[in-house]
DNA sequence: TAACAGTGTTAGTCTCGGCTAATTTTCTTT
DNA sequence: AAAGAAAATTAGCCGAGACTAACACTGTTA
């Protein structure tokens, strides 16, 4: 195969929701924690260890990240960029809704899913909305008053 | 089994986006054309005709509408519920983004994948987001000159 | 250093929601 | 009314992504 990619994940290659999971929640624990293990992974999706692993597999062969057996978990630049651009989308939802007093769970459980289908363009306009909501605290109160 | 339902969709049971999908899809076109046919629906979901008839069956067994072999279907109340209520979701969140200049194709994509994972909270939050900037052209013009 | 607890992995299975191919029913057209 | 076209259905299959049970590795601790 002379001019042949591996099969590298291509930055415009599709991504499903549970492939968005894992990498935005592998990123997190490496920012927090400084490392990602199977077990921790599990527990924040909910999920059982041995989902983990077979999906931890099938990530490193599509070139989202490095995996050792028994040892580790290293982000690709690839990998990172996705769990990274999960994140704010991520960041970006919770803070606009928050900002509208929304009780945090329903926060969590519509951002969780709503974080997948954003596009770049999206993000940009939703970023706009929660920066001024947040530099505006006045509409804010405004439009909450008609939430009644 | 004594007060036992007979598998009924309840109000709050979880639905799937594909459900959803379907539903809303029906919606849409009984409140189009007068009724649906398997033909249209996997024409507007993009799936084939065999999948739109299994799909059909198993809503018909969860309560969700009527259906007799080779004749039509009609939503039941439980059914136009739901595809009301997504439809609805549907309105809100393209006229949000439409409102700030986002190409039709990316606004359609994105509230495709968005529309099944908001609350009735959130819905109403967005849509007070709508209406404040359909009510107020000056604020839009503002927010999108920041796009550049 | 031997054993145990905890973590990670493998193997095999399940459900969901698609698909194609073949068949049946209905509709339309002559 | 018979034939051909269109629509609907059935049967069987597949891939994604979960699960459990059993097994393997690792690291700590007596």
């Amino acid at each position: 195969m002379p001019a042949a990619k591996k099969k590298a994940a291509r930055a415009t290659s599709a991504k499903s929701p549970a492939i968005e999971d894992y990498l935005e929640q592998i990123h997190n624990l490496i920012a927090t924690k400084g490392y990602a293990r199977v077990v921790d992974i599990a527990e924040n999706l909910s999920i059982s260890q041995a989902s983990v692993t077979n999906m931890v597999q099938r990530l490193a062969g599509e070139g989202y990240l490095l995996y050792e057996r028994y040892r580790g978990i290293v982000l690709t630049d690839e990998g990172r960029m996705v769990g990274e651009a999960i994140a704010r989308r991520h960041d970006v939802l919770s803070r606009l809704l928050s900002g509208f007093g929304l009780d945090p769970e329903t926060v969590h459980r519509d951002v969780e899913g709503m974080e997948h289908h954003i596009s770049r363009q999206t993000l940009e306009v939703l970023t706009l909305l929660m920066e001024e909501l947040e530099a505006n605290p006045a509409l804010v109160t405004r439009l909450k008053q008609r939430l009644r």
